[in-house]
DNA sequence: GTTTAAATTAAACGTTTGTTTAACTTTGCT
DNA sequence: AGCAAAGTTAAACAAACGTTTAATTTAAAC
């Protein structure tokens, strides 16, 4: 909620691209000084530790994501299926489109010991799966949608596909004759190309006749 | 190809433990031969240095797995979907019964530079991509699966989804009434239950006429 | 039993780590 | 102008890092 100095947003724009190609340990305070233009001890003096640095990172990514979350407002006049296309459109161009942040929350997932960070994503990741089971419940009462369905593990699909993505581009994009766009080109492609992929999935897992 | 002794084992096998749990650089090497109950000094006598210990640990594995690709023979008397569920059930089982392992590939697999165990994860990949692709294809010519199916990013969901699996297992135990189960009696029920899933979606993507 | 190589150890090596210090500069306010 | 707070800096800090050394023990071969 506080606002960030240019310097200090300097910081937390290097670390976060840092920390993601790197790993925390990884990435040494003065590798993120130097690159983001500062002296060292500004770290330390603006966020208190490297810890912090991160923590600081997670609690600005989070709070725009909860807020993304609560402006999916239920549209009522919608079909169940437009609901979680939308949803779906939705997940793909936040994540793809925070790439480095995304990076973190993939390593920081998978350390064993518990700490407010692994706390925050899982809780977040609770809060998603509260916007998608009720759509897809209650289109199952209305016999619109296939009973048989795990939503839990389709949530799981979904965040591990996109996952699975971001590291997979650099390899993708050379064996899919396209590499003659740009940047910002390719990551529409891609967005569009995993949107794809996952609306037709989740179409044909939810209504699907067996 | 190489054989190890009891010492050496007992250092891979804390090692990958402790990178799947903590991210290789952080992990010390003092931790692991702490762990591992050995000198220091043996580490770098063994193996040579961290890196060739983690590259050790690759080798160990990614041959294990290469060895367990060529031995999926293609039975030519199965169905195109027996044969997809079957490679579904091989992966499940061989991924998650080395956790530790994908841990650690999730983790390297994010590195931004280039590096001998990042191309051997994506060569890996592609030879498991050229598994699947065939059986598909086929079946496609035939008739027998719907044609407009996104092969690689099929190929996307099922690593991505067994990849997210691993870190969320903690957090589903206790929300899934299954707390009763010991450890390998619960390691089996989420093999089962994502093994169903994924046999679920991908059928439902195959065979689902638009 | 002697010799040679391998295994094992505690200690030390030189770096790099995250953080702090203390001096200095800039800024904003009266 | 003068003062106090905030910003900024180079230098220093102790701790931890991966690795190596040199000495010692164990094992194997003859």
């Amino acid at each position: 909620m506080e606002e960030y100095s240019e310097k200090q947003l300097s910081i937390l724009k290097v670390a976060e691209r840092l920390f993601a190609d790197q790993g925390f340990h990884g990435t040494s305070v003065r590798d993120i000084a130097q690159e983001a233009d500062v002296n060292i001890a500004m770290i330390s003096y603006y966020f208190g530790s490297k810890d912090k640095l991160l923590e600081t990172i997670f609690k600005y990514r989070l709070e725009a994501s909860r807020k993304f979350i609560n402006e999916l407002v239920e549209n009522d006049s919608m079909e169940p299926l437009e609901k979680i296309n939308s949803l779906i459109d939705r997940f793909v161009n936040k994540m793809l489109g925070e790439q480095y942040f995304q990076c973190i929350m993939s390593r920081e997932q998978l350390n064993s010991q518990q700490s407010p960070i692994r706390d925050l994503i899982w809780q977040l990741k609770g809060e998603m799966l509260g916007l998608m089971r009720p759509i897809v419940t209650r289109a199952q009462e209305a016999g619109i949608f296939y009973k048989d369905v795990d939503v839990e593990m389709l949530m799981t699909t979904l965040f591990g596909t996109i996952h699975q993505v971001i590291p997979a581009q650099h390899i993708l994009r050379s064996s899919s004759g396209v590499e003659d766009l740009n940047d910002d080109e390719y990551r529409e492609f891609v967005k569009n190309r995993v949107s794809t992929h996952l609306k037709k999935l989740f179409k044909a897992i939810l209504k699907h006749e067996f």
